[in-house]
DNA sequence: TAACCAGTAAACCAATTGGTAAAGTAACTG
DNA sequence: CAGTTACTTTACCAATTGGTTTACTGGTTA
């Protein structure tokens, strides 16, 4: 139960990047290799690797070796759980305000 | 345009925290003074003001100086563009997904 | 006015981050 | 086998983070 805020916290921290965000915007249209993603950002491969690796212990991604080249595929679901976690926040959100709506209008009706 | 990336950072950045995560949800059921936020976790009142400064900068949230307390509002719409980040990537993934199903539909068709 | 209360400021600390350069290693290619 | 390619490791750097303690300010209350 403590684990799911850890996933959360590694995940959102993943996204607070924007190299990292659009890492994830190029994965999700279909998998790549480390270099392929390099390539849009005028940056070194380890700079890349090392943000691979955050996206990968966040799990937002999984990777594998093909002969010499990693291929990286996104994890759509650790994206959805950070999706949940805001939708439930504005449920709760939209709760409260049609509740507040509703005090409103009763309100409205007394007077 | 460049702006809109900053402030997704600014916002994963701040969501990244279980702390502020929890101040989030806190706030979302409606405002409170920092006094009251810092209750809850064994934390200094300087460790709490840190985190609502990082929430503020983010625009998750505003506060406003009442007496001598401050308190604290969510700002919704904030939260709401996070959300959309993350739906938006979804629906690039569906649409794909959908178009992979449409090609494995005609493929079952031919044979 | 004296005491208390809520917040703020400042200085400090260890750990983490996002980047680099340089030197490896393992897999293809000619 | 020699050379290139693609990743990997290591060591290093400046900046940021999440927390602390101590001291101060401005409002509220007895």
């Amino acid at each position: 139960m403590v684990n799911h805020m850890v996933n959360l916290d590694s995940a959102f921290h993943a996204l607070a990047d924007p190299t990292r965000r659009a890492v994830i915007a190029r994965l999700i249209k279909g998998p790549a290799a480390v270099k392929d993603l390099a390539a849009p950002f005028g940056m070194t491969l380890p700079a890349i690797l090392k943000h691979l690796r955050v996206l990968e212990a966040s799990g937002l991604i999984g990777t594998e070796k093909a002969g010499r080249s990693r291929i990286c595929r996104i994890n759509p679901e650790r994206l959805a759980q950070a999706e949940d976690w805001l939708s439930q926040q504005r449920a709760v959100w939209e709760g409260r305000t049609d509740r507040l709506t509703a005090y409103a209008e009763t309100l409205a009706r007394k007077t």
